[in-house]
DNA sequence: ATGAAAGCGCTAACAG
DNA sequence: CTGTTAGCGCTTTCAT
């Protein structure tokens, strides 16, 4: 049941019935409602497909994500969602979870005219890649990688590791760790590295020292920077306080604090980094970027190309907020005795507990539930 | 520069060409090679979209998911797409959050031929939507959701209910608090309310009295649910023991805990449900589904559908399993006092921090990591 | 092994 | 306003 029997059980041509599933206004009422009918009757479905070919475009766009099960990827993804659906685009989503995936959809998608453009999160791409889309004539996207060349939103993760690093400095710490990911994943993402070296600048400027021995990097996950926090707090000479390269990984030294009888922020601060949905609930510090709407402007900026609107700068730079929350706190002025491991002794467990920490405010260090940005530099 | 110009300029006709694309061994290898050089020189890219018009199918599913914020709902969207994409399907992906969009996609879906097949997470569907898929001659597996006439893959959340009741009342605690969804989402999810019946069935069963005061539901996310367990733990008489209807809300529950200076277990006993990645982090005790794998079960079975393999049972119902972990614990013997919310002093701060609560193991009532599971009934 | 030709279902330009 | 027709780019018999 195609266009054709419609129109000839409808004694009309398919031109018309192609009028009326298009909303053309020149098509008399009286056709129009004979033609509905019949489609009705038929139970006749137009094909997108078909429709695609004829027109030339697909009306979808593909969407590149990498470790879709990454809250902060998640909420860009959303982002990105929401407006693609607004304006009518189907979204096809590529999961990316090695090299091979990424090349493969990527030359899929550039190489089978499967959507009308694409956007990429998260993902470096190379010259050679951003040329098969370009000859595919794809428009494309960039989201929080910032490969030159392509259109993309970025944030400068140098200055949001040197915004955290400044923030506990600040705070009085001196002795700062740091934990992020390696380079495991084979995706080659950047935020971690450059967020790293933002640390190290921040330190330099205060004219301290790189301890190579408190800075941990592995796999991005909370147990993992769990593992390799209580690794850092475990040396001879332990940070005062930690700076993670994601809120993930600050949630896995939280964790590892705990394990270890560490009072937060009283015994090592924490910040973090992307202010993820979890983050407030734990009252955990953080560098906010914004994720959900990087997803939007992204998106809407392919709309844009798609439709042949306006084209603004190829590298828009979004901005960066520190939140201060309670898992920051300025560093215990009477020279902080090394974290032995305390095993609590077991009476009056009442008070050792996940427990009044949100309620009191010590030092003024920070106060309370959503502060804010502070810290401006 | 389509299939015709390289045919052309390959001195072929188009048939050879298409021959090469798709593999067929009957060409001759020279020929092939030649073909192949011209396909390369001239930048060709085939078209999925002629060729899915030409062999009648998309190659393409459409996956419906609610509140792609979720992680659970992640989890099982991560599971679908990996098989999907083992099998070489693009995925596209709708993210509903109203009722009307649900309408508006699955009319889109089953009216516009997009794609071969389609799965649902976690949304009821009604009778219509069934045929109107049926109709459209579109395979269709559910996830999460128990709408009888479709294919799906489903847990018995009355059971888990159950279960993560008696858990409860293994330990001692007769006073126990359920907090869950209200319907305000409109997609009339009904896993909670399920789950809340489980609840009912056990207590009952101990021949403990429904007490409304002690149940709370409200929208489904951390703050409100730590919000909900303020409320109930702030009553005259509250609850040693609260039942959440998932994780993300029992991590609300120990975050109101900690708020309320109340210490999990001795205090206040928390159980979730799902087993989302963070619920192993903050040692959370739960009843675990499978999520990730139930993904890739319903795809899995959409592929077999989709290629006319044969077909199993319509209802698939999946494992529950509980996990105890040490938010869960025996209930104070001597019979614990009122939790006043006890403002702490300001001395001794260390102690009062998220501290050793993991590592004492009070009571026996929970061991080290991951048990597995305990209180097969 | 390969070429020719008939669709797949729809849109849009053109002619009335 | 509406019918006719020429593609859109590919797959697939059917001959050769």
């Amino acid at each position: 049941v195609n266009i054709a029997k419609v129109a000839a059980e409808a004694g009309v041509g398919v031109g018309t019935v192609s009028r009326v599933l298009n909303g053309s206004p020149q098509v008399r009422d009286a056709t129009r409602r004979r033609i509905v009918e019949v489609i009705d009757r038929l139970g006749y479905r137009p094909s997108h497909l078909a429709a695609s070919l004829s027109l030339g475009a697909t009306r979808a766009v593909a969407v590149l994500v990498p470790f879709l099960t990454r809250p902060s990827v998640v909420a860009r993804l959303a982002g990105v969602l929401s407006v693609l659906d607004e304006e009518g685009y189907d979204s096809v989503v590529f999961n990316i979870e090695t090299p091979e995936q990424r090349d493969r959809h990527l030359a899929s998608v550039s190489t089978k005219h499967r959507a009308d453009g694409v956007v990429v999160i998260s993902i470096p791409l190379v010259r050679d890649q951003l040329a098969a889309l370009e000859a595919a004539n794809l428009p494309m996207v960039m989201l929080d990688a910032d490969t030159s060349g392509a259109v993309r939103f970025v944030v400068d993760n140098v200055k949001g590791g040197r915004m955290a690093t400044e923030h506990l400095l600040a705070l009085g710490h001196r002795r700062i760790g740091f934990i992020g990911d390696d380079t495991g994943s084979g995706l080659s993402f950047t935020s971690s590295g450059r967020r790293l070296a933002g640390y190290r600048a921040a330190l330099a400027a205060a004219g301290i020292g790189w301890c190579p021995e408190i800075v941990a990097l592995g796999p991005h996950g909370a147990e993992d920077a769990a593992r390799m926090a209580t690794g850092l707090l475990s040396t001879g000479a332990p940070p005062t306080a930690i700076c993670a390269a994601s809120d993930t990984q600050a949630m896995g030294v939280l964790t590892a604090a705990e394990r270890l009888g560490l009072a937060v922020p009283d015994d090592l601060s924490v910040i973090g980094f992307d202010d993820i949905d979890s983050a407030a609930m734990v009252r955990l510090s953080t560098v906010r970027q914004p994720l959900q709407d990087s997803g939007v402007l992204a998106a809407r900026r392919l709309c844009d190309q798609l439709q042949g609107r306006p084209r603004r700068p190829a590298r828009t730079v979004l901005p960066l907020e520190l939140v201060a929350r309670a898992s920051t706190g300025a560093v215990d002025c009477r020279g902080r005795p090394p974290p032995t491991r305390r095993t609590v002794a077991r009476t009056d467990r009442r008070r050792r507990s996940r427990s009044t920490r949100s309620n009191s405010t010590p030092a003024g260090a920070y106060s309370n539930n959503h502060p804010g940005p502070v810290q401006p530099a």
